[in-house]
DNA sequence: ATTGATTGGTGCGATGTCGTACTATATAGG
DNA sequence: CCTATATAGTACGACATCGCACCAATCAAT
């Protein structure tokens, strides 16, 4: 049971960085013109979670509520959110998907699929299933580390 | 052997672009004021290829020239690299790092060490090493996946 | 109830990213 | 050689990110 050479982890990180770049660029070539990936996280956020409020959103994408409010201020200029306020919160607001915000999730997950499909047949897939737990929980970790500094 | 679903997938490039982030934020928070993840990708990329010219990292990093030249401007102005003409083609330059920019590299990692120990200790750190191979097959499909498009 | 501290949201300014257009140099075809 | 095309770099403008300052609403501690 050694330890893995530092180096190992700093490469690690630059792989996903790299990664992240290209599966970011494959996701905006296909979405509609003026909007980009956080668009589309905050939309696909909004599936699971519709009426969040944009403090918790920020939250959840780490990010700083200034950055929230500008994206969310582009979606509701599309017509993809609309903002209502928070009826338990007067400072706060809610999200809530419009039509327009789900065909726009759905509409991208289609356009990506034959991607996926290319990615499944050509790489074994399978490995990157395999992967996951050890992302899933390297991500915990960050954000826990985040936390407690 | 069955096809892993898509949606796995998804949340696969998810929790890279969420690891992405959290590792960018924890480099970040040691550089020196002005200077951001992109500036130490360059002079760590330096390290190993001085001399470099601009248009050949703006390939490495996918980025488009203008971001290169904006990067380079900044550390250029903060003495941590130093353009000349490059003497085999009058159109192009030449990137080399001073002392300054060598420190900074030095010192950085130096700095993110503590973290990476921690990580180590923590984390199981033998996990990340076996699933590298797995990111940089992924990177390299996307990567050529980019050029046929 | 009053008042001080906290929190959600936004305006603004500094800086980063990147597409378009331009210049200077190099290369290719005749 | 001469000219058309391609390439390296930059100026500029549009838009994104994010820290700071501010306001309105809420909460906390009497």
């Amino acid at each position: 049971m050694k330890a893995p050479d530092p180096t190992v982890l700093f490469e690690v990180f630059n792989e996903i960085g790299i990664i992240e770049q290209l599966s970011r660029a494959l996701l905006e070539a296909r979405l509609p013109d003026g909007l980009i990936a956080p668009h589309f996280a905050v939309v696909s956020h909004l599936v699971r979670r519709d009426g969040a409020t944009p403090i918790n959103m920020a939250r959840a994408f780490q990010v700083p509520k200034t950055s929230m409010t500008h994206t969310l201020k582009g979606l509701e200029k599309g017509g993809y959110v609309a903002l209502k306020p928070n009826p338990e919160d007067g400072r706060s607001k809610q999200v809530w998907l419009t039509q327009k915000g789900r065909a726009l999730r759905d509409q991208t997950i289609g356009a990506m699929a034959p991607e996926f499909s290319k990615l499944v047949g050509e790489f074994d897939a399978l490995r990157l299933a395999e992967i996951k737990p050890v992302l899933t929980d390297l991500r915990i970790y960050l954000d826990a580390a985040r936390d407690t500094k």
